[in-house]
DNA sequence: CTTGGAATGTCAACAACACTGACGTACCCT
DNA sequence: AGGGTACGTCAGTGTTGTTGACATTCCAAG
């Protein structure tokens, strides 16, 4: 199964499949995440939030009014982490909750304008380094990054993402 | 500069470099990102391990009689955090240190045969996901794939993808 | 041979971020 | 009226990261 050589399973060029350049993709993966999270960890430091505010504000940014339980299910984080983070972001004015006209037991996540002051440094420093990716790579590779990514997905988390994409397009 | 329209450059094909676009970028490598150390995560879960523990096994593995110090360079962590792992993977005889025979203050690294198993059991699992994101996308896909990826990394982690590659191919 | 500095390891304290479990409040719906 | 949903919160725990301080070992330069 694992044995580490070329697959010679037909005669077609398969050899983009062996282990070998499988985990030269997953360090590949490992590094660039790294690179691709830098820049806004960078800012955060500075203040005192970290990676998990990022997303949150990242994300009520681009579904603005979103509720509690939907950020959940996005983040799959529990609802005690992700209240800890809203917790600060509310208390320092970046995020507004209102409660729900219909459902009242729902709260909807809004960015202050100091939130979304934040969100654009943040969005700006990684959109920076991600353009300038797109750019050195050409269209054709970033076709083919996003269509790889997509596959590496869960089943959920592709949904998730396609209805995101859909919404902002 | 970040009007969110297309850039309106030239002539030429630029759409890719839209903010839009850029946004997906960033939210597919997020979600991507999360399948690729699912299927590791609910492995370590399972015994005391953490992620840290997949990524020292896996660099161990990749390149035996490492020392901590390279280790260190790699992983970008403090070396009493990487310390804390190495101990615990060391006293429970997944990883040998051996003294340096040049350099008696430098600790080589390797897996012991426990190591091995481990190492071996999370990489499939880990290429397996890989593997069916690739044959899904294709090769022409998975080289975009990598051409960006390397280019969203750090210049100085660049480098050590590359000499990673170089090493193993 | 002594001394400076590098490589490594260890102890302690702390913070961010995740988790589980339990409980309370408010609310919708049947 | 009662059951389930949405949200918040308190308490406890674990992994992974951080600083800072200090000891040991050892190479290499003076």
């Amino acid at each position: 199964m694992t044995d580490g050589r070329s697959p010679s399973t037909s005669g077609e060029s398969l050899l983009f499949l062996t282990d070998e350049q499988l985990r030269q993709g997953i360090e590949a993966m490992f590094f660039a995440y790294r690179g691709f999270t830098a820049d806004p960890d960078r800012i955060l430091d500075d203040m005192a939030y970290g990676r998990a505010h990022h997303r949150a504000v990242h994300f009520i940014n681009r579904a603005p009014g979103t509720t509690v339980n939907n950020l959940l299910n996005i983040l799959d984080v529990t609802k005690q982490s992700l209240n800890r983070v809203l917790r600060t972001l509310i208390s320092d004015d970046l995020v507004k909750s209102k409660v729900g006209r219909n459902d009242k037991r729902e709260r909807h996540l809004f960015l202050t304008e100091a939130g979304r002051a934040l969100e654009q440094k943040l969005s700006d420093a990684q959109r920076a380094r991600m353009r300038s990716a797109y750019r050195d790579a050409g269209p054709e590779a970033v076709a083919g990054f996003r269509k790889v990514l997509e596959a590496m997905m869960d089943p959920e988390m592709q949904a998730s993402y396609t209805r995101l994409k859909e919404s902002g397009a």
